[in-house]
DNA sequence: TTCATAGTTGAGAGATAATATCAATAAAAT
DNA sequence: ATTTTATTGATATTATCTCTCAACTATGAA
């Protein structure tokens, strides 16, 4: 495994070290910078942005380079560990989660519920019949208030 | 109505002027890079950036500035006359249409279908009830090979 | 038709998100 | 401990989009 994980398994969140297991299984090199970056994400938890990842770590005074925040961002993404989030008109948020997997976004705090079953098997199986397409991906993201914002909104 | 579209009337595919006129109804004022915008957009179809109704307008010699550019689309989008399509990578693509609507998008070649009904009611209402969010909005995308790409990767 | 006015435009500066370059560095394999 | 190779960070650059403001023009009123 990675030696340099092994040597601070200790100091680590189990969450942090669980992914960057995943990184060295994938043929990555464990870095400081990956591992800040797993931190950050880790305890923003939810929806964040690379801009927030970066000043939650400039807080802490361990920020990489911003290049390497977007590297490593995107890694996770290409593994499958990171979820875009697509707002209606923010598209430049993540979720960490495993897999395919979809938001309910709160648009009044940002906070986020992630839910698998989406249920739009029929409606793709009824457009690919209509038009002809074989449809491979989809999104599906939904947008409201959250129980707490209902509540502040209606008094 | 407006003096200035009922001056060109006659020169404008009728797609065009019925934009502009909802433009007028609106309150806004019918110009000509406006018009032009409205031009791009109409004969481009499908799924286009702004990047590429810049091109088709500079290709024929009257493009105005690309902020003016940026501007309609803004105009067009708040009116909902036109909808911004979120790509699972790209989210800088819009389709004419109007109200709410969905797409079916080519991961080959860039095509588009365009739908209204996507049945994600009863998955709002189950997650309404489980979550305790009030939905409001929802964005559903589809993504696979059109007819055409899918008969040309079978070859 | 002409005029006054209020909305619109365009050039250029600037903001934001993200990538490219490449010498220096550090993790991993030996 | 040393070598190898991936990774980093500073900086420049690109892409998308907005802002500013003087000049302009479509529109409604005269």
């Amino acid at each position: 495994m990675s030696r340099y994980l092994e040597a601070r398994r200790e100091t680590l969140p189990p969450a942090v070290t669980d992914l960057a297991e995943q990184l060295a299984e994938a043929g990555y090199k464990v870095t400081g910078p990956r591992l800040a970056v797993l931190k950050a994400a880790t305890a923003l938890r939810g929806a964040f942005s690379v801009h927030e990842l970066e000043q939650w770590l400039i807080a802490r005074g361990e920020s990489p380079g911003i290049a390497s925040i977007f590297r490593t961002v995107r890694l996770l993404s290409d593994l499958n560990l990171l979820q875009r989030i697509h707002g209606l008109d923010d598209c430049h948020r993540y979720s960490l989660g495993k897999g395919h997997g979809h938001h309910l976004v709160c648009t009044g705090c940002g906070a986020m519920e992630r839910f698998e079953d989406c249920g739009v098997q029929s409606l793709i199986q009824q457009l690919e019949q209509r038009t002809g397409y074989r449809i491979s991906a989809h999104l599906v993201e939904l947008f409201g208030l959250c129980p707490r914002c209902l509540a502040a909104s209606a008094a």
